[in-house]
RNA sequence: GCCCCUCUAGCUCAAUUUGGCAGAGCAACGGACUCUUAAUCCGCAGGUUCUGGGUUCAAGUCCCAGGGGGGGUACCA
């Protein structure tokens, strides 16, 4: 496994099972950043980290340390720092825990004067270059425990995304939300339309499938009296990979008791508003170099009116379909006999309206023909309680009012189940134990699914989804690469 | 799935418009150097040019097939 690059370092070859540290080097600045140069504070700590640089010159050296809060200078003497000639050798990547009191440079740097230091790990493969760092995509994902070290924008990307997280859960639990955990593995996919991956348990002689959304479980919940809840779930879609889809992904799914769309909206808004501002200090941020005012409240526009202004097309549940599929023939949309209106207006609002969006906006009420999950709704048949948030150009939210009524549920999922008949691999089967629930009675409830990985991207103000995924899906490497 | 781009030393990159001995910096290795900051200086070594075919006196370069990656498009809440 050593490969070529191999080599021995010459010394210690048995590392200590355990270093202790008494500072890390974002501590050594805070503490004693402001000292005189050519000073020593008489304060010893113990540090440790890689080394990312070194600077010998005969008979003193310095080196560059970094750990998970920054870097600080060693500076070691030949008279005072053990085992001087080996402590020059130490390779670039080397782990090293070192230490000696904090003092400041006749230059000006801080830095930890090498009074002891151990070999924590050699790094026994060349670390990239030292000033260029990684620019091959390919090896920034498949070898990210690299990335990590080199790449600065990286770090910052993830560790903005573990706040992100853990803000959202702070922010739902102190408005009551309680965290569950449900199945990964479903009998019977469902909770969006999608295509689900398929695996098999052996003990039980079943097929299972990866989730494709929590959905059903957490509305099971609800109607077990968990009037407030949510999960940040990965789910698994069999589909394809872009700058935004990744096969797993995270996704925040939540559902309130008693609440519609349109406290949704106001939820999302200010979820969205505080994780800029505790993130950014701000809710006016720029994304991908165009401004983007995520000040509450947001634009609500409803989709049809949006079709219409983008389209051109004055159309509703009630043109013929004859007509709305002309239309989609006009714009080289290609139609399947099969499809309502519902299904055409969608086609049409995807390819004429949806990538003109930037937002933030809510755009409203969707054909229930495509939302077999959502609740009619009141001021329009035909259409749901549904709506999507859209932030810099792409979908963030998707949300509705809760379709609580077991008969239209499985009516709904008996038209799905006849599509899937018709061959399409995307809808839904009928899912009895989820009728039964419904019949055990589902209150009114307002429910929200949010990428979190888009969340991510918007606020890192990264443009693929493989920046905010620590290991994105790849092909494996070839057989002749895996040798080195 | 389709289209375009890309792949050269561990890393970052060169290699005349129009084929002509595969190069540099950093890293590594050897040496000099007691205040450096991508330290500097001297020396040394490092290659299946992604893989396999083909054209040619000659291929990193041109052609064909395959592989990895990126982007777009399609699919996709």
């Amino acid at each position: 496994m050593a490969g070529p690059q191999a080599q021995p370092v010459g010394h210690s070859v048995n590392p200590p099972y355990r270093f202790e540290t008494t500072a890390t080097a974002a501590e050594c600045h805070n503490h004693h950043g402001d000292i005189e140069s050519g000073t020593e504070t008489g304060q010893t700590v113990s540090v440790a980290g890689r080394i990312m640089l070194r600077r010998v010159q005969g008979r003193l050296a310095f080196a560059t340390l970094q750990d998970a809060t920054g870097r600080i200078q060693l500076f070691a003497p030949g008279k005072i720092t053990p085992d001087y000639d080996e402590f020059c050798a130490l390779s670039l990547g080397d782990w090293v825990g070192v230490s000696g009191e904090v003092m400041k440079t006749r230059a000006g740097e801080l830095s930890v004067k090498v009074e002891r230091w151990d070999l924590l790990a050699e790094a026994r493969r060349s670390f990239p270059d030292k000033w260029h760092g990684l620019s091959d995509p390919d090896i920034r994902f498949r070898q990210r425990y690299v990335d990590l070290w080199v790449t600065e924008e990286a770090r910052q990307t993830f560790r903005l995304r573990s706040e992100m997280m853990s803000l959202t859960r702070r922010w739902l639990e102190n408005r009551d939300f309680v965290e569950v955990e449900t199945p990964v593995f479903h009998p019977v996919p469902g909770g969006a339309l999608a295509r689900p991956f398929s695996t098999h348990h052996n003990a039980l002689d079943m097929d299972l499938f990866l989730r494709i959304a929590p959905e059903l479980y957490l509305k099971r919940l609800v109607v077990g009296g968990l009037e407030r809840v949510y999960e940040i779930a990965r789910v698994f879609r069999n589909e394809g990979i872009s700058t935004r889809h990744n096969p797993e992904f995270t996704m925040l799914e939540l559902y309130w008791a008693y609440a519609d769309y349109g406290d949704i909206m106001e939820l999302v808004e200010e979820m969205v508003a505080h994780l800029a501002l505790e993130l950014k200090g701000t809710t006016l941020i720029r994304y991908g170099g165009r401004d983007l005012d995520l000040t509450p409240p947001w634009p609500r526009a409803r989709f049809v009116d949006l079709l219409a202004e983008h389209s051109g097309l004055e159309v509703d549940l009630d043109t013929p379909v004859a007509e709305l599929r002309s239309h989609c023939v006009d714009r080289e949309i290609p139609v399947e006999d099969r499809w309502g209106p519902g299904k055409l207006l969608l086609e049409l609002y995807e390819k004429t309206t949806e990538a003109e969006l930037w937002g933030p906006v809510f755009v409203c009420d969707y054909p229930k023909e495509v939302s077999p999950l959502a609740r009619e709704h009141r001021d329009h048949p035909g259409w749901v309680e549904r709506f999507e948030a859209i932030v810099a150009g792409r979908e963030l939210a998707n949300a509705f009012s809760e379709l609580t009524d077991p008969d239209e549920q499985r009516a709904r999922f008996e038209d799905q189940a006849a599509n899937r008949d018709a061959g399409d691999a995307e809808a839904m089967a009928v899912d009895w134990d989820y009728l039964r629930a419904l019949e055990f009675g589902l209150p009114p409830t307002g429910g929200l699914g949010v990428g979190m990985d888009r969340l991510a991207m918007l606020l890192a103000d990264v443009p693929s989804i493989r920046d905010v995924i620590l290991f994105p899906t790849l092909r494996p490497e070839p057989p002749e690469r895996q040798v080195d």
